[in-house]
DNA sequence: GGACTGACAGATATTGAAATCTGTCAGCTG
DNA sequence: CAGCTGACAGATTTCAATATCTGTCAGTCC
């Protein structure tokens, strides 16, 4: 009856029953029901339980990734940009973790439970950081012989403020002041870093 | 029979178990079983569990505390020594969770179980840190007009390195050049930051 | 005949009764 | 009488029986 069962359909109903139950909680044998079909339709568009959970995580990172890139280049500096991505990354992360705290402990197990998952999150987004650095370097605002390292390390030096580990800190009053030091620290690095290997030298 | 109960030999006996059982398994009617007396006794010198387990806990990162500030000042510059006195401390965590997992995985549940440990392990830590940069400011060798702020942004910045919520990354082969690229973008920082609110100019 | 169902086997999760642990304290012991 | 014991109440944990879930597949229904 009604519609075909689709994939897309599939995954939001699966999303649905995410938010509701909780990743603990939810079963494929619930998504079927909120959808009114047997759970062995679900395994026609899914192959596994693992793979449903996987395609919904994936969904949403992609949402962020699009989000992400219209941060790429407001500013008028590298720093300003780089500075206003990290905010912007921050802000979003902070804000999910305070206002729906369940859901997000949802999508934090959900990208936990993969390890392909994480690695596609974290490299795009270095890879924006990438590209900001790359314009610093090209108008001479940066200073850097390895971009993908040293946008790695930028990525690292700021693990704190989007790394979920953290998140209990982001309630923190004074998150706001050690985000900017840290940040400060970080530009102020790109603007005279020469990483050859070891011994920084000026 | 034998010498009177101390605390200090219920500490021992306390670390023994701890080490043996583990901090799920690990009760307190054990350590008085080792001790050869009755549990009540056990409480006649620590008030609760959790204060046995806490006191067992400050006794091991006072270890570290000393450890550490034997490196202090071992280098010719105050970059040599952060970068030295940062190696160390991840030198001495990556071991231990690579060496011994179980023993790392029991005081990473003991520490996180108290809200001042982790206070008292940071303060001091980030303290010696500052002790790094206050020097480096009066050779000249770093700028910053907040030592306190400018050190606690070091820690920040080098979390992946010692939180043990990353442990599972210090696995990775990459992770020696991940820190020396982290560490370099720090020093670099360090060097020519003016952090004053938000906008770092050169 | 392509999409869906529902019964099934093995794996995983839930439940509640029994066992153990924490923290207290009156009394023993040297 | 200072320090230790051991029995106790309430809280927590364990364990095994029970229920539910995952993934498969032969069969049903447009």
């Amino acid at each position: 009856m009604a519609e075909a069962l689709t994939g897309e359909a599939i995954l939001a109903a699966t999303e649905e029953v995410l938010r509701r139950y909780g990743p603990a909680k939810a079963t494929v044998v619930d998504v079927a029901k909120a959808l009114g079909v047997s759970h062995g339709s679900v395994y026609r568009h899914f192959p596994t339980k693992a793979a449903l959970r996987e395609a919904v995580t994936r969904r949403w990172l992609d949402a962020i990734h699009v989000e992400m890139e219209s941060v790429l280049d407001a500013g008028a500096s590298a720093a300003d940009n780089l500075r206003a991505w990290l905010q912007h990354l921050f802000d979003r992360k902070r804000l999910s973790h305070v206002d729906e705290p369940e859901l997000f402990a949802t999508f934090k197990v959900l990208v936990s439970e993969s390890r392909i998952i994480p690695e596609y999150h974290l490299g795009h987004l270095v890879g924006q950081i990438a590209r900001i650095i790359s314009a610093g370097v090209e108008t001479r605002e940066f200073v850097t012989d390895d971009i993908q390292r040293t946008a790695q390390a930028v990525w690292d030096a700021t693990q704190m403020f989007h790394h979920p580990a953290h998140a209990q800190e982001w309630g923190n009053p004074h998150i706001q002041d050690e985000f900017d030091a840290v940040v400060s620290l970080v530009v102020a690095g790109l603007r005279y870093n020469r990483i050859p290997s070891a011994t920084g030298d000026a």
